[in-house]
DNA sequence: GTTATGGGTTCCAAATAGGAACTTACTGAT
DNA sequence: ATCAGTAAGTTCCTATTTGGAACCCATAAC
């Protein structure tokens, strides 16, 4: 299996790495939730190289979760923000973050939480399903090959 | 920041990606939630190297996914399963195949599926509030820097 | 004795990541 | 007019990871 074929893959688990699976994309992801807009707000919150930041972000253009728009020009400046596929990532983060919360221990609190836009309060995330409102756990359900 | 660090970090979001972050760890999740048990299962299944194979394992072993134990001695043979930790994952993958298959174009159907204990059919998931029921997506949520 | 099975390890080449300097196109200050 | 600064990359070179194949070991089956 060839790595750039990942995001032609029927699998939607392939799809989802060739996102998550790249090194920084997730970081790149958070700050972009948190905000952050310009290429150098990356690079000055991550640490990450330039080289590897502007490889991602054009990634994550081409699969379609960030755009680049012009915030000015003379001399052209672009802000990447997330598309509505990327907003759509919102909820996955959110069970990332509550999943590595609970079961990846650290002895420092987070520098991040989600909270409500309502009450401004830290969320508690479960997953049920649509219909029934059954809590969606390994014990109520099954990955399948089909 | 050192890649090998990452599992150390006090973001979750980066504790998440030293799991996710890795080439294959997410398909080798895959099988191991579709059952798979042995090395030589996950070798076959993926295509993955015996190299890479035997690293990953190792790793999430030691990130407390998934545990090795002898299902036969004469010769020593061992199998992997999902931890506690590892079968906690499950809801954040199943939220990853929701929002590739939604997000992430394909024209092959896709090779897997998640179905409900219960009634055997496919699940619908969305993420709430614990507390209050509200789904959660980027319209009712914000990651916050605290 | 030879082949097969399961679970690895070793070796080397190829691809990817990390670090730093360089480039382009301006703006604003001296 | 020159110099420093800003924003967004690109280039170059080295270090780390990955990919592919072969090899190893214990045992069982033919």
């Amino acid at each position: 299996m060839k790595w750039s074929d990942l995001d032609q893959d029927p699998c939607p688990v392939a799809r989802a790495m060739s996102v998550v699976g790249d090194r920084w994309t997730l970081l790149i992801l958070r700050e972009a939730f948190l905000g952050t807009l310009r290429f150098d707000g990356f690079q000055d919150r991550l640490g990450i190289t330039r080289h590897l930041l502007a490889e991602r972000l054009k990634k994550l253009e081409a699969l379609g979760l960030m755009h680049r728009t012009p915030y000015q020009e003379r001399p052209l400046r672009h802000e990447y923000r997330l598309t509505p596929t990327g907003r759509a990532f919102g909820p996955v983060m959110l069970l990332l973050v509550d999943w590595a919360t609970e079961n990846l221990p650290s002895d420092l609190p987070p520098p991040v939480r989600v909270v409500s836009l309502e009450d401004g309060r830290e969320v508690d995330p479960v997953v049920v399903d649509r219909a029934t409102g059954t809590p969606l756990t390994y014990e109520t359900m099954r990955l399948r090959r089909t």
